[in-house]
DNA sequence: CAATTTTTTTAGTCATGCCTAAATATCTAT
DNA sequence: ATAGATATTTAGGCATGACTAAAAAAATTG
């Protein structure tokens, strides 16, 4: 009866990740693996976005979100991080659980409460891992970001975001004293492994890996 | 997998509303009644909630909640309730729809979450409608209320909660200036009707009838 | 106290969302 | 171009939580 069921909204935002990535067409399989399912049960599940016009799906082909569910995908990532900012600025949350419980509280479809909350939170347009917030019109503010591992040396900005959100990257980076926000200048890169030392806040010296690089966005300054 | 699905939890709820306004077991169609369902699927219900030992259940008699039943369902209030608290204090809602919300976030299950709303909350003892919030513990304190309808002449009180928490009777508080904490003083008492005069915030003089008062809890000062 | 009414339970169905196993389509490499 | 590998879909099942209709137990009442 509801317009979308919440497992319906979990597919859609899933899908909606994998498209924003690569812009092609997105597979059954990527869904399965995004959403920890299986395969069949991703093709039982297009059958019905795409009877609701949330997807357009041909089979074996892959599927692309429709404008209509696309606009719905915007509206659960808008509530996805609005609930994140309000679970890290209010309730003091450190990284481990946000996106779980996010992602509980995202299926809750009460306009007036997102409304309010957006009011009590102040408007924010980014999530505290610099995810831009989708306003109530499915417009939102995107901004330069440059993955650390392709910034020059010298070159100074802020941490924008983090591509991996696992529990134990997340508490890495705890533990190295880098978050949402620090400011941040390249000192050097080690050309031989891809690494690079950091200097952080102006006050750390810090050693990433590539990989680590890899996963963490910086905004330029 | 979870210990109590989101419907289990629904249904406990209401066992325990029933079972703490009359002291006896609780029949399968009350069960209904409160839950919008049929009877039916009420007995479903109780065979599974039996197996996991949160009743007891004999065939034909009704039900009691068992001691894990009880704790839960405490655990249960203790969430609702507290999530009443955020609405009203922090996003400004009014009546209308806060039963609703509460309803689907009592259904999350985070101990750290609410252990952080808590918190945040400043450890509140009792909900917007005057109802007690049990601790982690499933305690709850348990203030002396009289209906208003038995309060005296020149007693004063501070309405303490509602008991009927339909949108049109709320609204019409709202209308008369009743508010849940607001203080109170007996004028009046019309023997004829049952209806009281009552200066509100030693301002405003409101006129209430037997059947409004009835519905009304004051916690005498 | 026996017949009728009410309450509760059982039996059978349906939709959702997941699964495994099997079938089928597509892709890849020789 | 076709065999083998890979991806996807179909088919059939299972659990949850609801429903209707029918059966059975309990309560009521003349």
């Amino acid at each position: 009866m509801p317009l979308l069921t919440s497992s319906e909204g979990k597919y859609l935002k899933a899908i909606y990740t994998l498209s924003s990535a690569g812009k092609e067409s997105v597979s059954t399989n990527a869904i399965a693996a995004q959403m920890g399912t299986k395969a069949a049960s991703v093709s039982d599940m297009l059958g019905k976005l795409a009877e609701k016009e949330m997807i357009s799906y041909r089979k074996y082909y892959g599927v692309h979100l429709t404008e209509k569910g696309h606009k719905t995908a915007l509206g659960i990532l808008r509530k996805h991080r609005l609930w994140e900012v309000f679970l890290v600025d209010k309730l003091r949350f450190q990284w481990e659980e946000i996106p779980q419980i996010a992602d509980e509280l995202e299926q809750l479809d009460h306009p007036l409460l997102i409304q309010k909350l957006d009011e009590y939170l102040g408007y924010p347009k980014f999530d505290p891992y610099g995810d831009p917030i989708p306003d109530e019109f499915g417009d939102f503010q995107t901004k330069a970001r440059v993955p650390l591992q392709d910034m020059p040396v010298d070159m100074t900005g802020k941490i924008a975001a983090v591509k991996d959100n696992t529990a134990s990257f997340l508490r890495y980076l705890d533990k190295m004293g880098i978050y949402i926000g620090a400011r941040m200048v390249v000192l050097e890169k080690v050309e031989f492994d891809g690494s690079l030392e950091l200097m952080v806040d102006n006050q750390r010296k810090v050693f990433v890996s590539r990989e680590v690089a890899a996963n963490i966005l910086v905004q330029p300054l």
